[in-house]
RNA sequence: GACCCCAUCGUCUAGUCAGGUCAGGACACCGGGUUUUCAUCCCGGCAACACGGGUUCGAAUCCCGUUGGGGUCACCA
């Protein structure tokens, strides 16, 4: 039997640093047994996914330098490999399960079932999820009713009593009473899959044989488990790994940790070093060396060696790794390839060069121009930032923009302003008093380049950053004031809806 | 709250599965040396088996409990 992983993200924002960690184990496994390792797309979520983060995606990957053997832009014998192309496959599989009384058609309002798991909890049960009502619809009164055209889900049929066993290659036997698991709606309204069917399903039909993936899914696994058993399948391995974590030991989250994997390619990472970080979490080479390839780490991979506490994602480390790739592992000639892939290029140049040509009189004056397109955050003094207002107010139109940027579908030039000018608008002031603590958060100085170019040349990250950074040096927000902003903003973007 | 997972220096970890160098490496930090500065490099130091019970001649290592941390409880993945 050919082993073979995948990893599945769904292309929602960035891509996120938990991907390659995730991704890269993956790989390991599969390379060192000489299998295969696909990517799949999980864009069941209609609302949420985008082209452009699953473009991303691959990119991203790329970057890092995990290459997938199959997946939807290199294809292979298993597609489509995306989830949105597939979905006959999910609806002839839920017929099939409910053809056999394995799931059932529920028609429950949202409404219903928010007032049940608000009893729920409220009544301190640990009884928990859907109490069966459609269960119990008869066979017509269903015909009927989807003859009617009723909006409806299909659920799985889940024991209720019992417990599930399964195992995991790191933890051994795992048991979970039946009562912990919910039915799981399997088909949503618009008719397509969640991730519990669909992943199943594809990784069925994929021939995936080992799931290793984040251990937030441990509590999900029997509903997995059961799925297979309805269908008759063989169950994949599965191993689930230590969720990446934030220094204060919660799940890794950009609110308190770069995420993003474009960060780290624009604060100027080696790709090798950062997948050679990544490999040190949760995994230590046999003779404990630390700077290693992903080659190295292929040969010696053993899946048993995974460590098992959560590890910190620590910047700092990675950076120290990093520096070593830097300056042992390149010669100059690589260095300046490196460097010139990183932002000297002819690229990056041409993003610059239409903003510096009309304001400089000589090449000398190009640097100190374009400083702050090269490094990631910029030193301005408190009082220099508030440019004449009070700190409050400044720090108020800073962090809504941050929040803004945050939720920003696309980052470019005509999106960023977007955000400035509603919020400058709400400010009641003049742009150009509205925006001079925008460019010196963002450039150190009084006057730049223009800043709407700066930010999107820059990127969402190293823009957040700076922000932040000068928000902090006015004095910070107390959570508090971030309430009452975060108040604030809400009623803002109610107000810009009604209009 | 219920359920599940986890537990060695501040952080990443080796050692745990086949109990007997009570603990090794790396980052960070501190001190010293090389270097025209800085960085690099070299040497040294600080620093951990969460706690309590067992089992055993002997436990970081096996068992139980406690505590702590994390995760999950969606028509998101």
């Amino acid at each position: 039997m050919t082993v073979r992983t995948r990893i599945a993200p769904s292309p929602t924002g960035d891509p996120h640093v938990g991907t390659a960690y995730v991704a890269l184990f993956n790989y390991c496994f599969a390379k060192k047994h000489g299998g295969q390792f696909v990517l799949r797309i999980e864009d069941t979520d209609q609302k949420r996914s985008t082209s452009a983060s699953e473009q991303m995606i691959f990119d991203a990957l790329r970057w890092v330098g995990l290459e997938w053997d199959e997946g939807p832009d290199v294809g292979g014998p298993h597609g489509p490999y995306r989830q949105s192309e597939r979905s006959e496959l999910y609806a002839k599989h839920t017929a099939e399960l409910v053809e056999k009384g394995h799931a059932f058609h529920c028609f429950c309002s949202t409404e219903r079932l928010a007032a049940l798991r608000q009893e729920q909890r409220s009544s301190g049960s640990s009884v928990t999820g859907y109490d069966g009502l459609c269960m119990s619809l008869s066979k017509d009164e269903v015909a009927e009713r989807l003859a009617k055209g009723e909006s409806h889900v299909i659920r799985m049929v889940v024991p209720r009593e019992g417990e599930c066993v399964f195992q995991d290659v790191l933890r051994g036997e795992i048991r979970i009473p039946w009562t912990q698991v919910d039915m799981q709606v399997l088909m949503k309204s618009d008719g397509l899959p969640t991730y519990h069917l669909a992943n199943v399903v594809d990784d069925h039909h994929m021939e995936i044989t080992h799931v290793m993936r984040g251990e937030e899914w441990i509590n999900s696994a029997p509903k997995h488990q059961l799925l297979y058993e309805y269908f008759g399948w063989d169950m994949p391995v599965l191993c689930h790994l230590p969720l990446l974590r934030n220094p204060d030991k919660s799940k890794l989250s950009k609110r308190k940790n770069p995420t993003s994997l474009w960060w780290y390619r624009e604060m100027g990472y080696l790709p090798e070093g950062l997948l050679n970080y990544l490999g040190h979490m949760a995994w230590t080479m046999p003779d404990e060396r630390d700077l290693f390839t992903l080659e190295e780490m292929v040969d010696a991979f053993k899946i048993e060696k995974i460590a098992l506490g959560g590890p910190v994602f620590d910047v700092p480390k990675l950076s120290s790794l990093n520096a070593r790739w830097l300056r042992e592992q390149l010669d100059p000639e690589q260095f300046i390839d490196r460097l010139v892939d990183w932002r000297l290029n002819r690229e990056f140049l041409s993003k610059l060069v239409p903003l510096v040509q009309q304001r400089v009189q000589r090449f000398t004056d190009l640097i100190d121009l374009t400083d702050y397109m090269l490094t990631h955050l910029v030193e301005v003094d408190a009082e220099t930032l508030q440019s004449g207002r009070e700190a409050e107010e400044v720090m108020r139109d800073l962090y809504f923009a941050v929040q803004r940027f945050t939720a920003l579908d696309e980052w470019n030039k005509e999106s960023i302003e977007g955000v400035i000018r509603v919020l400058c608008e709400h400010s009641g002031l003049k742009m150009r008093v509205f925006v001079k603590p925008f460019y010196l958060a963002m450039s150190g100085k009084p006057s730049a380049l223009p800043l709407f170019d700066s930010m999107e040349i820059l990127g969402r990250d190293i823009t957040r950053d700076r922000i932040n950074h000068a928000i902090a040096t006015l004095g910070g927000l107390g959570k508090k004031k971030l309430k009452k902003l975060d108040k604030e903003l809400a009623a803002l973007a109610v107000l810009a809806e009604s209009e």
